[in-house]
DNA sequence: CTTGACTGACTGACCGTCAGTCAGTAAGGA
DNA sequence: TCCTTACTGACTGACGGTCAGTCAGTCAAG
């Protein structure tokens, strides 16, 4: 085949970028080397050649993806002018805040069904994540909005709940069970951070009924 | 080889068993058919003879696991002589109560590190215990011990946090960030039923220091 | 008490697929 | 010209899964 040298980065991103795609369309284990080299065009081992393993380009991957939400997190979490309960709603609301270009983290974590890849996915977005969230709950309790003596555990321990429960595919919820657990996260985490109840009405939106 | 005729459950659970065991000590990716069957001593064919895949095998283990967990749940939450708390202790502690040979929840759960089996057991558990743990709750509501409005949907979120947070090796905790968790589950698990700071102590017992 | 049809647990050679290897080749700068 | 680096693709070994066939046991008919 016609040999077509790229710039190494140039190339291991197209690589990064053309797996993710076929992850996320078909899924991790469904997903040949085969099927992604014939995608790009390349031979078996330009693969090998910029990635040791399956495995590890799943983790480059998963890093790439979570890159991108920490920046955007920690680029709300910055913002002098909001409030804590405004970066909260920035972060996990269902609805935008000012700028629409950017989604925001419910959006861009919500993967099809696939286990690896989310699992993987699912650990890291918490261990990254919750520290910001963290620093979040602490301007919360300087102003005067929440109150809880472990932010960073705290915010670790909701979160998992959060993501394993409602995210993905995992737990075969229907929508209507959804929405009844989301109402219920939103009560616990109102209650954990000591905040007033229906401040966290945002994840909760009164959308059309029925 | 010498061929062996055993009856059909017979044969059905030894295969179980085994393929449990080197799934348990290997992890279920490590774990070739090849392995199981040389294992037991039959051919390929029986294994298949018994069991459409490997992944059905799995949930074969899963199910298995989690019927004698729910067992003993149920056995707990029918217990009329014990209080609500006494019975989240009995399920949720770290000491025994009364009987020395059945082992607690948790100690049943404690599988090593293996991605398939120990998510889908994760997620099974929760499912199927959570409706046990929710009519201890409504005992407790009953009691006067705790106040909340869904006990299913906060369990299972409470269940969830907890399980995937500290359960496994999946967040790589050390065994002093896993008492922090702990610690902070129990104070969040109180605010969210509505019960007393430090009902749930049985959690964290305050073992040898140091 | 035979005999022979029948059942179903069990066998193991075989297949297709896949992750991973490696000896070698083209491109391009020094 | 030579060397480094990006790239090639035939190949390997292992694995999950298949299937035509084997064989001990059962039971009804003769």
């Amino acid at each position: 085949m016609a040999r077509i040298v790229k710039a190494p980065e140039e190339r291991r991103e197209e690589i990064i970028e053309t797996a993710g795609r076929l992850f996320r369309a078909h899924g991790y284990d469904k997903c040949s080397v085969e099927m992604i080299i014939r995608e790009i065009g390349v031979a078996k081992g330009t693969f090998y050649y910029y990635f040791k393993s399956k495995p590890e380009i799943l983790q480059a991957i998963v890093d790439k993806t979570l890159d991108q939400i920490v920046e955007m997190a920690q680029g709300v979490a910055d913002d002098a002018s909001l409030s804590a309960l405004q970066k909260m709603e920035a972060l996990l609301g269902n609805s935008h805040i000012g700028n629409d270009d950017g989604p925001e983290v419910a959006e861009m974590l919500h993967l099809p069904e696939n286990r690896a890849l989310h699992e993987l996915t699912n650990i890291q977005t918490i261990l990254r994540l919750s520290p910001i969230l963290a620093t979040i709950v602490e301007q919360g309790i300087a102003e005067g909005e929440f109150d809880v003596e472990r932010p960073l555990e705290t915010i670790q321990f909701l979160f998992t709940g959060a993501q394993f429960l409602t995210d993905g595919g995992m737990f075969g919820f229907t929508e209507a069970e959804l929405r009844e657990r989301r109402l219920v996260m939103q009560s616990v985490i109102e209650k954990a951070l000591g905040a007033k109840p229906g401040s966290f009405h945002f994840m909760n939106p009164a959308g059309t009924m029925g």
